[in-house]
DNA sequence: AACTATTTATAAGA
DNA sequence: TTCTTATAAATAGTT
């Protein structure tokens, strides 16, 4: 419902998947509410952004909610400590599994630790490699294509307010005297002009995370 | 969103309530859904109906749902033994941390997630994504080239077997007989050999981990 | 359970 | 984040 249709799968764009959840948060939360009232249940809804932050909505509270859950499903409580410990271990063994599978494969998509593989596991990393240099490549050339028309952008503007400053300065001394080469080069002596109007800079295009700008390094992550 | 507007007030007809507590139940568990999909998230839906029965929804697990929301409102009880959960909640978050920093820069290197990264982020990772495809391609040429060789190494000795049998089926009988261009041809003949002394088979080099092989598939982890 | 006229939610773009 | 707007999706009332 929107201006156009999307798919079920995960926003890769980190940007747009935050404007959406908070768009679709609010509305999930609003229906919730809705709901309860409308229908006379009771109704309780918790949602954990990927960043970690807690949202939530219950008609009467959470705790009766939580409870009535428990009770439906003739499970132990969650206040119990024992099984609160329990859960947490399990939760860290399963994360620990998890970071121990992707970090087999992050090595092997860096080139090391390949000698367990099979031709057929090479062949599946190698293409796979291929794809994804090819997609890096294009996003690259995207992004400098996009960069080269800004500066010409620019640089025509400069060019054009620096036609007409030349024109104010010069322009009543007569058109033809000694500066005629001022209005056709737009080079070196532009970084020179005191006057110069337009302030060129580079529009470095995504510089909000930093983590990244430090793959190479950052991950040397230790199970333990 | 229907035929006509209503104000989100209790229905007082018990039919239409019910018909339209089973539409919108419907929706909101549509849109829990869709919200953990789309962005990441981690998302527990309870509803009770008027007449007590649950229907439910959670994108992980409802005890992790409970667990975390616990957790974030840290209105444990007093006086329980808070230390080991703590100890296994910090492990769990930093195990989480540490998941999700490997799982956004393996995104990257399957060529997904690129518009976070900057010019430099992107040479970077494409140079890294070169030098993977170089070791891969490495390490398959020599696996191929061994192959080869012990293949070759192989196909002789069984030429020279052959050869050797030959001698003694048809040796006594003359050397310039009809026969002669069996001992040159070591080709498609020799297949059909029933007396192939030699056991022929790929070495198979590294078998022994088989969940790479399902590299492709096996990583659709997911955080809680 | 279907249908469909409307309302509502929201994707995309500023 | 918030606004706008075109469009997709949900659903209220009806059959």
């Amino acid at each position: 419902m929107g201006r156009g249709k999307i798919v079920i799968r995960r926003i890769d764009n980190s940007t747009s998947r935050q404007v959406t959840f908070s768009k679709r948060r609010n509305g999930l939360l609003k229906k919730a509410k809705e709901l309860a009232i409308l229908c006379d249940a009771e109704v309780g809804v918790m949602i954990f952004s990927s960043t970690g932050k807690l949202y939530d909505f219950a008609s009467t509270s959470m705790r009766s909610v939580i409870m009535r859950f428990n009770k439906a499903k003739e499970e132990n409580q969650p206040g119990n400590p024992t099984s609160e410990v329990k859960f947490w271990q399990r939760e860290a063994a399963v994360l620990r599994q998890q970071l121990q599978n992707l970090q087999e494969n992050h090595r092997q998509m860096m080139g090391e630790e390949l000698s367990v593989l099979t031709i057929k596991d090479l062949q599946n990393l190698e293409s796979q490699l291929e794809m994804s240099l090819h997609g890096v490549r294009m996003k690259k050339d995207q992004i400098l294509m996009h960069e080269i028309e800004e500066l010409t952008r620019k640089g025509n503007l400069i060019h054009q307010e620096n036609v007409k400053l030349c024109k104010k300065v010069y322009g009543t001394r007569g058109v033809n005297g000694t500066n005629k080469e001022l209005f056709l080069t737009n080079g070196q002596s532009m970084e020179e002009d005191p006057h110069e109007p337009v302030h060129l800079q580079l529009s470095q295009p995504q510089q909000q995370n930093y983590e990244t700008s430090t793959r190479a390094t950052k991950l040397g992550l230790q199970l333990h």
